[in-house]
Parts: structure tokens; C-alpha cells; sequence
DNA sequence: TAGATTGTTAATCGATTAACAATC
DNA sequence: TAGATTGTTAATCGATTAACAATC
């Protein structure tokens, strides 16, 4: 889209959607980048040039619809579009992924788990089927996959993520303590638990 | 610690500490900013200007050592340390946090869980107990905890955060999808599942 | 129309990269 | 010692912020 809007402004996406959806909720019907640079903590300016990458969603004198803007992004981000997700490994992560009811309003719908372990395989979570992890290959192959999500041990993601990317997955959700080796055109999205907490625990040791 | 580390530092650093642990398993013993850049996909410059944040660690001519750099970084980032940690919430979120055992290893320690629901109180998760709700804040008073984790509904997670504040915690692991509003010595880190995964649809949607 | 606020260009700031002298 | 590679300063790049003319 456009020419190639950093990813810095994307990552800043889902939160404007956030805060736009609060403030529906709240019923307020316009507000002004300003406004908005104060709830957010962000400038006004910042706010402007990010919706300006993607079009003149203001009106000058007036500020910003709520509800057409917040339309507006979750259309940039997609949220009327269906995709569907796998999930590798059916341990207790992965398995709380597939029960959280918030993500399929927003188009995302979990088709299946995997897993090793045979005891688990033909039980499934939250009407969600749990398979052998061997047949994830064909699986993948005879169905409609967009993205997967990895909650297996570190030690297979990278073969398993190479086997996906094989047989035509391109977008990944990694929740290993790992980073992937994947082809360039592959788009990882890392959720680094760990990378997390020892942020945390940098800022703890090292406060002032 | 010294003059004011940027975010951006700080977290590479677990990300270095992942990539050390791999070569130290791998037996290399020495690594030139030179090799490790090509590794992780960054420039020589960047480690090199990094790791000089936090002292000399390298040698003119040799490079870095590998299990003393790793060890210098997980110092840095306390490893070595003990971290209290609670999660509000007994969710399937919040029982795969407890029931994750990668954790301990880098010093996080899950203390209790707290739920709003009676019928869980009582019961345990991974030796871990949970407690009702409105305990958390005589619990607090009278542990030394370091971290709330909150995987609470979007609703009252505002309200909860607030509560922990006032009640002494000052970093906080956050999974609701809304921003916490907290004074600025608290240090959130978040994890907001669902703003990754809208990254990831804004990226399907804009292929190519 | 006057006031408000956007869209957009220009200035600033910070982070990344390059370069090289210091040194093991 | 010569070669390699760091530590560190200087140059570049990109992202953020400021400013203001355009316009509702």
C-alpha cells in the first residue's frame, strides 16, 4: 500500500483502534487530534501524520468522526476480513489461545490444533479438534490456512516453522522463546513471554 | 544506571541473552560483533555500541567471550534475582502463565493467583493458590510482591491496576486489551495479544 | 465570516550505521 | 610484531515534533 508506511505507524494501529472503541463506548461523537494526543499521551502531530499515510480521515474546524474513523482503521487493519489460524502445540498456552472468545470478532477463527502427543489427538478445545502434528503438512496444504501460531517447545520451532513455511504458511504468531529462520517474504509476529519479563526485571534491578 | 539507557537497548538485550545461551549450547566459545551480527540480523555497529552501554566486555583482536558475555547480560538484566509475581485472573490465560515452568529458571517466582470466582478459590494451579479477588490488596501489604501479571477482563483491569498501586506494586505484566493509566513510576510491560494479531491481518490485507 | 483544526511541509531529535584510532 | 577486532567518535538516516498555510 501507498509508499511503504513504516512499521513503527502499523504497530501504533491497533491501539488508535482501542482508544477509538473506548470512545464510542463512552458516546463521544468527534474528537480533535489534540484531544486524542492527551488520552493517548502522544503529540497531536504524531496522530495527525499517522492517519495521514492512509488517507484524510478529518475534516478541519471540526476534528475527527469517531465512529467513521474507527471504521476506517479497523477496514486499514482488517477486521472484516476472515483468518484463519492453527495452532502448533495444545499445551496450556496454546489451548488458552483457542478458548479466548475475544479474537473472532475480529475475523480470526482457529481451525485447528496440533499436538505430539497422541492421548490428545481427537479430543478437541472449545469445539476446536485437536491433530497428530505430522499431519499438519497436509493439512495446511487442503485447507485455507493464514496464519499459525506456535506454542510448541523451542527445540522444533524452527523445523516445524520451515515446514509450514513449505507448504505455503507466511504469516506466524511465535510464542517460542526463539527466533524463527524463515525466507524474507515470511512475517513474524514475536509474543517473547520471557523477552517480557526480563525487561521487567532490568527496570526492577535497575531502578532508581 | 548511568545515563539513561533508551528502551530500545534495553530491549535487545533478552534477545542477545537467547542468542548467547544458543552458541554457548552450540560449544563456541568466542564470537566477533562481526559473526553475531550476521546471526541475529543486525549490524556489527549496533552490538558493539549496545554492549559498550553497559561496559567493555569484548577484546581488541578476539572478539567476545561467549559465556561471559552471557553472564555479564544476565546480570544486567537480574537474573540472578528473585522476582515475586501474582496474576489476577485464573483464567486460561492466567493458569498457563503459573503452569509455565521456563520461567523459574531466570528467577519468577508465580506467588498466587487471584480470581473473582468463588468456586475457584481454594483450589490450586501448579502448587500455586488461588485467592479470592479481594484479597489481593491485604496480600500485597504483606508479601514482597515485585509483579502483577493481569489477565482480568478489559473492565476491570483499569480499576484492579489502580488498586495494586496504591497497595505498593510498581510493575506491572500486562495482557488486557486496554492501556493500564498509572502513575509514571509504574512500569508496564504489555503483552496485547490482540493488537499482534491485527498487525499480522493489516500485513495479509497489504501483501505486496 | 471568524475560529478551529486539519493536512502537510520543514525543523529537530534520537537512533542507527560508518569509520577509525586504540589495543589486545 | 602484524592482524584482528574492539571501543568510541562522527556521519547518516529515519522518525518525531513543530509550524503554518489550507480549508471546513
Amino acid at each position: 500500500m501507498k509508499n511503504q508506511i513504516s512499521k513503527a505507524v502499523i504497530s501504533r494501529l491497533p491501539r488508535y483502534y482501542r482508544y477509538l472503541r473506548e470512545l464510542i463506548d463512552q458516546g463521544v461523537e468527534r474528537i480533535s487530534s489534540e484531544e486524542l494526543s492527551r488520552l493517548m499521551k502522544a503529540t497531536a502531530s504524531q496522530i495527525r501524520q499517522d492517519l495521514n499515510h492512509f488517507g484524510g480521515f478529518g475534516q478541519q474546524g471540526y476534528g475527527y468522526n469517531v465512529k467513521s474513523l474507527y471504521k476506517e482503521i479497523g477496514n486499514i487493519l482488517g477486521v472484516e476480513q476472515a483468518h484463519n489460524i492453527i495452532v502448533l502445540g495444545a499445551g496450556n498456552l496454546g489451548r488458552a489461545l483457542v478458548k479466548y472468545n475475544g479474537f473472532s470478532q475480529h475475523g480470526f477463527n482457529f481451525c485447528s490444533l496440533f499436538d505430539v502427543d497422541e492421548a490428545l489427538c481427537g479430543k478437541s478445545v472449545n469445539g476446536i479438534g485437536i491433530r497428530p502434528i505430522n499431519e499438519v503438512d497436509d493439512y495446511v496444504r487442503s485447507h485455507e490456512i493464514d496464519i499459525a501460531a506456535l506454542t510448541i517447545p523451542m527445540d522444533k520451532a524452527r523445523e516445524m516453522s520451515t515446514l509450514l513455511y513449505d507448504a505455503g504458511i507466511r504469516y506466524f504468531w511465535n510464542f517460542t522463546n526463539i527466533d524463527l529462520q524463515l525466507p524474507d517474504d515470511a512475517i513474524v509476529k514475536d509474543v517473547h513471554l520471557l523477552d517480557s519479563l526480563l525487561e521487567l526485571s532490568y527496570r526492577i534491578c535497575n531502578a532508581k
